[in-house]
DNA sequence: TATGAAAGACCTAGACT
DNA sequence: AGTCTAGGTCTTTCATA
């Protein structure tokens, strides 16, 4: 990965659907160089993918919460994890350190959606001992982007 | 948004990089009507945009952590969520209901810069009277996806 | 690895339904 | 709102440097 791989990589994090040609254009090289090099990051994992980024207050997923899960014993962990990944709601699940304890956080329609996830999918597995969930009233920044600095 | 709208959003959340006519043939229309579709809901706002997921563990963003940060004074908060937001590594910032606090999601090379972040841009903020870190080892699922139900 | 050329695919505005 | 058409643009492979 070089400069021109991170210009690449940065003129697509500000908007990944625009032509080949316009990416070559901005940084000055010929259409077919740059995609020969946006196929070899995808075929490297450098990039992972290109998603939309949806309004959530428009599929009935307004409110955001946190939620640590404490699980009685550690080596359920793997289980858990993926029973947790595998609801919709939920987009993000994590294994926190230090605390036996898993994190997730979740997009939901209003508190009634909330209270019944809790109640039917998340306290009723077996392994978990408690929960403690943090609902966000409002949110400043929300981005997977990872700020490229093209002159390391 | 009718149920068009839907299949061609989920089309697009599979992988948003793919040409207009891939996504006309998917669902059997013209690809000037999908175009004036798509075009609609960017004008709309359901649309916020197109984003590339990279890697990021090939960009020394290896480490997730979240940080409760309590303040003060509950007046500061839009002025330390935006000090917050402007930081590169921190991708996420909320301001959670009930407890004084913001919660931020962040991604670090390692402890070390973590650290760094704690003493020079968080902990150095007036109003910030504590903090409560807490690292991810692992993630079992991380998206900004939204399920979209068709059938509704 | 880059360029340039060329064939085929895609985009998109506009006429029309 | 949709289809169809058509010119212009874009993609992508390949020969070449």
């Amino acid at each position: 990965m070089d400069k021109i791989d991170l210009q690449i990589l940065q003129i697509l994090q500000k908007k990944a659907r625009i032509p080949n040609v316009e990416v070559a254009r901005t940084i000055g090289m010929a259409p077919s160089a740059v995609l020969e090099r946006i196929k070899k990051l995808e075929a490297s994992g450098v990039i992972q993918g290109y998603e939309v980024r949806l309004n959530a207050d428009m599929f009935h997923r307004a409110m955001v919460a946190f939620i640590e899960i404490t699980v009685s014993d550690p080596v359920d962990f793997p289980e858990i994890g993926d029973a947790l990944a595998a609801i919709d709601q939920v987009q993000e699940v994590h294994y926190l350190a230090g605390q036996d304890c898993l994190m997730i956080k979740l997009r939901v329609k209003d508190n009634r959606e909330l209270e019944s996830l809790l109640l039917t999918r998340i306290n009723n597995i077996q392994a978990v001992s408690s929960t403690r969930t943090r609902i966000a009233l409002s949110t400043f920044k929300e981005s997977a982007k990872i700020a490229i600095d093209i002159t390391s």
